[in-house]
DNA sequence: TCTGGGGTCCTAGGACCC
DNA sequence: TCTGGGGTCCTAGGACCC
C-alpha cells in the first residue's frame, strides 16, 4: 500500500456576503459595496466588495468610518439566511469532491483531498476543476490554498485571493512560513503581535530563533506550539488533524446592541426576553437542554460583566431562561447607568432528558407544548408574528405586532 | 470614527471532595 | 491541628476567529 500525501484543501470564498448580495441585486455588481448596515448606524462592515477596499474599508470597521472613507459606496443590511443558504450549496459543492469536508466558518471549509488523484488528478487541476465546478453550481468565486496541513494551505488560500489557486509544494512549508508576519499565523491576534513584537520577533523566521521555554513563558501553551513548528521541523503537522464533521455546539447565544443607550427598564426587560426567546427557540430547534444560564452586559463606557448561573434543572423553556436572566440582570446592574448591550447565552448542554417525564411534568409540560405552538406559528408567519410579554407572572399576556395570534394562559388549550 | 454578532478556547481562582 | 495536594465543577474575563 502506498501511503499518499496528505492534501488539504483550504477553500475560502471571495467576498462572500458580497458576492451573494450581487446575485439579489445584479446593480450592485463592479461598484463599491459595503455590508452590514446603513452608513449612519452603530456597528461595523461585515464584508467590502474589492472596490471599496480600495478606499481602505475592510471588515469589522465602524460603518461611520467606511462611510467617511468611501461616500459613493452603498450600504446594504446583511441577510443571514441568504447566507447560510448559499454556504449549504458551497458544501454541497465541495462535497462532490471529498467526503472529508469540514465548513469552519459561513465561508470557509477544509477539504482533505488526500489520495483523490485517481479521482480529480493532482492538486492544481483537481483545484481547477473546483473552481469551475462551484461557479457553475453557485455563481459565486473562491480561492483555494493547498498544502499538507491545514495551517499551510490556510496560509495559501490567502495568497491565492482573489480567486486562485496556491500550491505548497511538499518540502518546502518552513521556506514558505519564514518571511510570513506572525499576524498571518491564525491565533496570533492584536494582543500576542504585541507580546511577540516586544520579545524582538515579528516573521514566522524570527520566531524559529526564539527559545521554546521564552515563548512558552510568554505565551503559555500556544506558544510553545508554535515554538518548535515554527522551525519548520514537523510543519506539515501543524493542526493537521481529521477532517471531518463539525462538533455539535457547545453554547447558544444572542445580544443586542442598542442604537442608543438606554437605562429604561422596560426597554431592557423587553430585549432580554426578546434576546430568551431567540436562544429557547434555536436550543428546541436543536433539541438541547442547557444548565447554564449567561447574562452579558456592556455600559456605556464599554465595561462589559457577564454574570451566570448554573441551573439545577436543564431547560430550553423561553420563560425559564428569561427568569434567571432578569434575576442575573436585576442583582447586578448598576441601577440608572445607561446600556449598550445586552447578551443571553446558554451553555453546559445536558443529554435530552427523557422526553416522556419532561412532557407530564405539569406546568412546564404546558410550558413546553405551548412553546412549541408558537414556534409553529413562527414557522408559518414570521419570526415577529408573535412575542412573549415582559414581566410574566403567571402565563402567557399577548402582546402581538401585524398579525395577532393569541396565547394560552396556563389553563387554556393549545392552539394548532 | 468609537468599537456587531455568534462562536471557541484558555486561564485563573474559589468551592468542595477525598 | 496550624495545614498537603489532586480532581472536578463553577464563574469571570479575555484573546481570537469570521
Amino acid at each position: 500500500m502506498t501511503e499518499f500525501p496528505k492534501t488539504v484543501f483550504h477553500v475560502d470564498m471571495d467576498a462572500f456576503f458580497v458576492s451573494v448580495e450581487e446575485l439579489f441585486d445584479p446593480a450592485l455588481k463592479g461598484k463599491p459595496v459595503v455590508v452590514g448596515g446603513q452608513r449612519q448606524e452603530r456597528g461595523v462592515v461585515s464584508a467590502a466588495s474589492y472596490e471599496a477596499r480600495k478606499f481602505g474599508v475592510h471588515s469589522a470597521m465602524p460603518l461611520r468610518t467606511a462611510a467617511r472613507l468611501c461616500p459613493e459606496a452603498t450600504f446594504v443590511d446583511g441577510h443571514p439566511d441568504r447566507y447560510r443558504e448559499y454556504s449549504e450549496k458551497v458544501y454541497r459543492v465541495l462535497e462532490s469532491f471529498s467526503p472529508q469536508v469540514e465548513m469552519v466558518s459561513i465561508d470557509e471549509a477544509y477539504v482533505d483531498m488526500t489520495g483523490t488523484a485517481r479521482l480529480h488528478g493532482p492538486p492544481m487541476l483537481a483545484a481547477h476543476k473546483l473552481h469551475a465546478s462551484m461557479k457553475a453550481q453557485t455563481q459565486l468565486n473562491c480561492s483555494i490554498g493547498i498544502g499538507a496541513s491545514r495551517l499551510i494551505a490556510k496560509v495559501c488560500s490567502g495568497k491565492a485571493k482573489p480567486h486562485g489557486v496556491f500550491y505548497a509544494i511538499p518540502g518546502g512549508e518552513a521556506k514558505l512560513l519564514a518571511p510570513l508576519d506572525v499576524r498571518d499565523i491564525p491565533g496570533v491576534g492584536k494582543v500576542t503581535e504585541q507580546k511577540l513584537r516586544g520579545l524582538g520577533i515579528h516573521t514566522v523566521g524570527d520566531m524559529a530563533t526564539i527559545e521554546d521555554r521564552l515563548l512558552e513563558r510568554h505565551l503559555g501553551k500556544w506558544g510553545l506550539a508554535l515554538a518548535g513548528k515554527a522551525r519548520g521541523e514537523d510543519a506539515g503537522a501543524w493542526f493537521a488533524g481529521t477532517i471531518g464533521q463539525a462538533e455539535p455546539a457547545k453554547s447558544i447565544s444572542h445580544e443586542h446592541t442598542f442604537n442608543e443607550d438606554t437605562a429604561n427598564v422596560e426597554q431592557i426587560e423587553a430585549t432580554l426576553m426578546r434576546l430568551s426567546e431567540m436562544v429557547g427557540r434555536r436550543l428546541r430547534e436543536h433539541g438541547f437542554q442547557a444548565r447554564t444560564v449567561q447574562l452579558k452586559l456592556r455600559y456605556k463606557d464599554f465595561t462589559t460583566i457577564t454574570r451566570a448561573r448554573t441551573l439545577e434543572m436543564p431547560t430550553q423553556l423561553d420563560n425559564e431562561i428569561f427568569r434567571e436572566i432578569d434575576h442575573l440582570f436585576h442583582a447586578n446592574w448598576r441601577k440608572g447607568a445607561e446600556i449598550r448591550l445586552l447578551g443571553v447565552q446558554a451553555s453546559s448542554f445536558a443529554a435530552p432528558s427523557a422526553q416522556g417525564d419532561f412532557l407530564n411534568d405539569g406546568d412546564r409540560g404546558r410550558w413546553q407544548q405551548a412553546l412549541s405552538a408558537v414556534d409553529r406559528v413562527r414557522d408559518r408567519f414570521g419570526e415577529s408574528s408573535i412575542t412573549l410579554a415582559t414581566g410574566m407572572k403567571g402565563g402567557f399576556r399577548e402582546r402581538t405586532h401585524e398579525n395577532p395570534v393569541g396565547l394560552p394562559g396556563k389553563d387554556k388549550p393549545v392552539p394548532d
